[in-house]
DNA sequence: TGCCAGGCCGGGT
DNA sequence: ACCCGGCATGGC
């Protein structure tokens, strides 16, 4: 029995997926993401940012940093109070300190306190590591998989499942890893495409496709599109 | 004023 | 396997 197939050609799917990007590309110039000075930083970001506005995390973060806070060992000898407290600008705090607090105690149960160490080895294996984490979801696994570990795994956000469904390049019920799996097979695992893609699409989201927007003059307006 | 933001978890069908 | 409420701040 023949597995069911894409409702579409795979292939010309990809090569929009490709166009895409030349066309972001050109549109904004490469955006050299992630916004953190360090891999410890960059993981912090990625747990205060779920489902939450940039503007927020770069309050929490400032306060960490003058806190001296943005290392894993200073994270993890702070109280889970004094933590709340630091990243209350980024919203739902308890919850976030919790999850950061996981990430640490992962850290140091099984790599001695080393996340280069944690973030070595095959992507599949440290991704799965990740998803193990309390409070680390795909996205987030992704994000510090790209963005920290250097790994190639591309990240779906909401404004990627937004722009690909405006599109029609995938169906409204797409799941997580159906969409990551489409810039998977339409680009070459380069950890430096992906990164910039990622960035690039949320830079294109932010401008024109947020939730109740509607694109005007979007570098991909040329594309067939729905509304 | 209400809705939204670079999600994820847990409990219920 | 989905579906939904909860988490919570600052901006528009």
């Amino acid at each position: 029995m023949a597995r069911r197939q894409p409702e579409r050609p795979a292939t010309a799917n990809a090569a929009t997926i490709r166009g895409i990007y030349e066309c972001l590309l050109a549109a904004y110039g490469p955006q050299h993401w992630w916004p953190a000075d360090t891999p410890t930083e960059m993981v912090i970001g990625a747990i205060l940012t779920q489902n939450t506005a940039w503007t927020n995390v770069e309050r929490a973060i400032q306060n960490l940093r003058q806190a001296g806070c943005l290392t894993l060992a200073a994270l993890r000898r702070t109280p889970d109070e004094k933590l709340a407290r630091l990243i209350q600008p980024s919203g739902t705090y308890r919850v976030k300190a919790a999850r950061l607090r996981a990430f640490v105690e992962h850290v140091w149960g099984h790599f001695d306190g080393s996340l280069d160490a944690m973030l070595t080895g095959e992507l599949g294996v440290v991704r799965r590591r990740l998803l193990g984490i309390h409070g680390i979801g795909p996205e987030t696994a992704d994000c510090i998989l790209l963005y920290a570990g250097g790994h190639p795994s591309f990240v779906v956000d909401a404004y990627t499942k937004r722009i690909l469904r405006r599109h029609f390049l995938i169906a409204p019920t797409a799941g997580y890893d159906e969409i990551r799996d489409l810039f998977h097979a339409a680009l070459t695992p380069d950890p430096v495409v992906f990164n910039e893609y990622h960035a690039l699409l949320v830079a294109v989201g932010k401008d024109h496709c947020r939730a109740k927007a509607v694109c005007e003059d979007c570098p991909l307006e040329h594309l067939p599109h729905d509304e």
